[in-house]
DNA sequence: GGCGTGATTTGGATCGTTCCAATCGAGGGT
DNA sequence: ACCCTCGATTGGAACGATCCAAATCACGCC
């Protein structure tokens, strides 16, 4: 008796199907038939088994479930920079998508950092993710993804692609929205355009870079690799880079933007030089993160959409998931151009300021 | 000889302890135990195991041996609302001090829908969770809370608490905070002090706003009602809540803002009106997220610390999920001012603008 | 009253691991 | 030669669900 509270109270034993047949006076098959919601159960059954579920307060136990049924409800997700608002959202899409599908995410921040990139994706592989979303962190080499091909299941990349593996992609097409946006600063009579931000080695910096010589060259400029200042993907990184090319002997009158958040720095040290924004000097951004309409003025940028980015990857996901057989395309979102108001006409030459 | 290229190439049987065992020729048991490093192994016996695992390219699979141990490596992150950079920077905090640990962390999106909140609460448990950090949707009822209560499942909430909830809290001084922040309005001869956003229904509004009244409170000046203007808890709410202040008879020369969000905002709103930010309106935020210090001129603000909640959150998690005993308590960290360009000293009385 | 038929229900085996009590083998002591 | 100890290894049962083939039930019909 004074042992009897003691051992309830703590620590009961889980309840599970055998329990629950016990209780309504079935069998385990048939409770886990309801519990499945085969229309082989009678009416009066079910309703049976599931007072005994609400009674007992009984939690289906899907890891259980999942080993027998040799499958797995748990998608993850690797993402390289959360703190960065247009990975947030991709995030979050992302997120939206699986759930909506039934699964749950695991999640993993990787911070840039390849060696905690393959920490977690093998332990969310031990823990049984059915599929991968990878958006791979800089430097991840091509060991890391024969690695990953090699562990013949469903992965696919987002916005980033490694080297040389056949994995699946979804990713904007980066070279036309760095050339529509090249082509409306040419349109506005700009000649000398720079190109600020982006880290040299990857694939999203070589492809806008690549568009942007496109327009130029259709256009009948020669490209000059001075304009081209790669630069840390943040704040400070924009800083910088707009500091260098207005130290030139001939500094450009506008620059295409690796991304939104280095524009952002661009039009701080814009201020900072006291340039005139869309006045003296023209700026594009690239991604049309939610800062982007709240500049002063407001920013002209590339919209890619990260949400439908990550909206799309887990739509691919799951294709991969349920046809053994789905092929590893690759999925291209077109950009588009949002204008708003950090864009003028090019100062008359050889005015000065 | 046709039918055996077929049979291997696709979905090969998953390779098991068993396997494993008969391939280094010991037991499945004496598998287990090189698995998990026991020092019950001889070295000559675990080394032909290891050399099984790597030639069959063995997975471990955590999920059966948590069946077995009534253990699970899994944690939930419940989060309101990840494009919020705050909230972000939290997120990120928390996952990695779980994987430090030695967890996976399983992540959803709320987007503050209370609904949407308990389904992915339920699908977690589910699939194993061993507990909880929940930042709460708003509108989360004191019925969810109570349902949570009844999991008896580890839970350590951030940011927010659940109404009457017993279930350990991680968060910031809010209170004192707001206090801070308005003393040094006050220090600057400002009399006519507004509280600026927030939703009324909020813990976090109730505490801030509760400083900002002690700070006045204790400088012998009335609050007035009219002052403290709620608003939706992102940009656009700042425009308004600083359109309403100003347009007010006798309209305040400063104004503490629920978040760095909303001072952003509140800035847009000076500019536009024309007024000069830190002379003629002095603006205060709270949270110091990342972009509090590009503002024109750089945001002062009460620092937070997100990421120390995140990991802190998860250090009490880590804590009620080892100790059964461990007292579900709060843990709360004490904010700082960060005082850079917004705040000046109050305009002469009556002087025109 | 026996039988066929379709609708329900059921017990044993299984998924991949860990626990546990039992076993095995090599020395050591007497 | 025998017993004992100790380190190392092992097979059976268990975790909580599902699958599958077989059993059972209800019912109409001859």
């Amino acid at each position: 008796m004074n042992t009897g509270a003691k051992e309830f109270g703590r620590a009961r034993r889980r309840v599970t199907v055998t329990d629950l047949g016990r209780a309504a006076g079935v069998s385990r098959s048939t409770v886990s038939l309801v519990l499945r919601n085969s229309p082989l159960v009678r009416r009066e059954t079910r309703e049976l088994v599931e007072a005994a579920i609400e009674r007992l307060g009984y939690v289906y136990n899907r890891s259980a479930a999942n080993l027998r049924r040799q499958t797995s409800n748990l998608v993850a997700m690797v993402i390289n920079d959360l703190t960065n608002p247009f990975f947030a959202e991709l995030a979050v899409g992302l997120e939206e998508a699986l759930e909506a599908a039934g699964y749950v995410t695991l999640m993993a921040n990787t911070g840039e950092d390849p060696a905690r990139q393959r920490r977690v994706m093998e332990a969310m592989r031990e823990t049984g993710a059915a599929g991968f979303v990878l958006c791979p962190a800089m430097g991840t080499g091509a060991g890391d993804a024969a690695v990953l091909a090699g562990w013949n299941v469903p992965v696919v990349q987002v916005m980033r692609r490694l080297p040389g593996a056949r994995l699946g992609a979804v990713v904007p097409d980066n070279a036309l929205g760095a050339r529509v946006a090249a082509e409306r600063l040419l349109a506005l009579g700009h000649r000398r355009i720079a190109f600020l931000g982006g880290s040299e080695a990857t694939d999203v910096t070589t492809e806008r870079v690549g568009g942007y010589r496109a327009a130029l060259e259709a256009a009948g400029i020669a490209v000059d690799p001075g304009l081209i200042v790669p630069s840390a993907l943040n704040r400070g990184g924009g800083v910088e880079a707009l500091r260098t090319v207005v130290a030139l002997d001939r500094p450009p009158t506008a620059a295409l933007c690796f991304s939104d958040v280095v524009a952002f720095g661009v039009l701080d040290a814009l201020n900072e030089a006291g340039l005139g924004v869309g006045r003296d000097f023209s700026v594009v951004g690239f991604d049309d993160v939610a800062g982007a309409r709240h500049t002063l003025p407001p920013l002209t940028t590339v919209a890619v959409y990260p949400k439908e980015l990550g909206r799309r990857s887990a739509a691919a996901l799951l294709r991969r998931m349920s046809g053994p057989g789905e092929p590893a395309g690759e999925n291209i979102l077109t950009p588009s151009l949002v204008v708003r108001g950090t864009c003028g006409p090019a100062p008359r030459e050889g005015a000065d300021r």
